[in-house]
DNA sequence: CATTCACATGAACTTATCTTCATGGGAAAT
DNA sequence: ATTTCCCATGAAGATAAGTTCATGTGAATG
């Protein structure tokens, strides 16, 4: 019998708190991330190449992004393709994120 | 003549970035103190006793909103008032706060 | 003017976040 | 199967933010 296999493992979505959220959102390579993403899905290397950071310290900043579930990744290849999570993403009218606590306008 | 007086000094706003003014709202005693003033000006006592914490952390964490041109306080009496600034309150047409970079509206 | 009230400030400490470095892992190509 | 491409992860160090403690300051009060 296999010993309870690690699942993929969805990165389980607990509480979080509106400044948990807030927190993620408050960094210039995040925020950056994000601008990206509001007019769609990008690679990270795509991502990368636009923010000029490397690629590791980018890897670290996605992470965040996903465990606070601001975005969501999906393989593609042997690359990874990330998005906005449909919560935040919802209707996409204009530049708003829909967190739970709050919205997001970027009125730019 | 005197020697430069240390001017009352209106906290010079220099250029501040979207992450920065985000950072100073991510934090739960920030957001509440901002919550608070939404629905009008306040006393540091009045938010004090409200929030439950050290006076003197209070007193730090206002000092970071003011800092992001946040908030701003006035003496009265002997007692401090603080309140919104106008450019982040603007109209305050529901929860809405009109940070430069972008627009928070909490929507509660 | 000494004291109290209401807050603010600075230094020291604790804790969290950011950044780098080395390495690991899945998918495609050779 | 080995190598390459693309990206993620973990540990460790650097930096910043949060918290506490002691003290300071302006305004009212006695």
């Amino acid at each position: 019998m296999s010993p309870t296999k690690p699942q993929p493992e969805t990165e389980v979505n607990q509480p979080i708190t509106c400044a948990e959220i807030l927190k993620a959102l408050a960094d210039e390579t995040r925020l950056a991330v994000v601008r990206q993403l509001m007019s769609g899905p990008k690679h990270v290397g795509e991502m990368n190449r636009q923010l000029g950071v490397e690629q590791t310290l980018l890897s670290h900043h996605l992470r965040v992004l996903r465990k606070a579930d601001i975005v969501e990744s999906q393989r593609d290849g042997k690359a990874v393709l990330y998005r906005l999570t449909p919560e935040v993403d919802s209707k996409r009218r204009g530049n708003v994120l829909e967190l739970g606590c709050c919205r997001l306008d970027f009125n730019g």
